[in-house]
DNA sequence: GGCTGATGGTTACAATTGAAACTATTTCGA
DNA sequence: TCGAAATAGTTTCAATTGTAACCATCAGCC
């Protein structure tokens, strides 16, 4: 007697499917990390990732900014508004082009930076202890190689 | 002569950081996803995995629905609201528990499971097409072994 | 039976976010 | 050099979301 056909949607199950498990694992560590930047220096996401570039790049615009944090023009907008008001960033203007802005960090901002800093590698190391060091290189190629395709699936429509 | 100390601030560079790459490659894949959704059927991602989840185990009750989704009892009550208003999901109440909802797909909101599952299935295809068969499976024992990492280290603060 | 605390689920309100419109400046082409 | 289109960045408004409070029912205990 022959098994029953088995067609696509037998397979679909939540816990198996890649993109859910993907954002599933996403929300539990940026929940932990927010929550320690949170609790720890009243940043958000947004204003820790422009603090870490711009302590790496200073002086970059708000839409370089935008471009190395996988961030829109409006949350670099907003963050960088909060991180102004809390004194953790200096803003100039582009001499030779007006509309662009020149963010650095101002010494607070750096004195934040050096202390989160060892919090987030810290998490990220104690994260990957359960990887050995073969499988970490290979998460690292993973990582890449579905990000590069995802990107090419969603710039192809 | 001795290269300079390297402390851990040195090797912050976002680029490289695991929980920042994560979070790029969840958004870009769930806003694919989800333009599908929505484009197609007009349907949010919590609804479409109340609907997926109650495909496969029908008659479950809203907190179970939280449990086997990852979402917190209040998305799952506003994505049921929403799947009822759709006429898509079905709502009584447990004769024993009187507290307790039974869930289950309307005729339409199997229909919409049965076009769907293959869509999101194909998605997933052919984004592991980056990958090779045994990365494939390397990748998911990684997200298993990270996920269980990261809920332990939740657990303990 | 009648409290007390737990559980299932919804509602209310504030904070966050996203999309589109907007201002200011610059660039390019006629 | 003038006007149209592009770019940098901000603002606005609506929709989404998160937190806490809330109502109803139930379970355990006296």
């Amino acid at each position: 007697m022959k098994a029953p056909a088995r067609t696509a949607t037998d397979r679909l199950h939540l816990e198996h499917f890649v993109p859910y498990r993907l954002s599933v694992l996403t929300n539990i560590v940026s929940m932990s990390i927010a929550g320690t930047y949170e609790r720890e220096f009243g940043l958000t996401i947004p204003e820790w990732r422009v603090i870490a570039v711009l302590a790496r790049y200073p002086n970059l615009s708000a839409v370089e900014v935008a471009q190395r944090t996988a961030m829109d023009k409006v949350a670099v907008s907003r963050a960088v508004q909060r991180l102004l008001a809390s004194r953790r960033l200096l803003r100039t203007y582009d001499a030779g082009d007006r509309r662009r802005s020149r963010l650095r960090l101002s010494p607070a901002g750096e004195a934040v930076y050096m202390r989160i800093a060892p919090l987030a590698l810290g998490y990220e190391r104690k994260l990957l202890e359960a990887l050995s060091p073969s499988e970490r290189r290979t998460l690292d190629r993973l990582i890449e190689r579905l990000t590069e395709r995802a990107r090419e699936m969603a710039a192809s429509d």
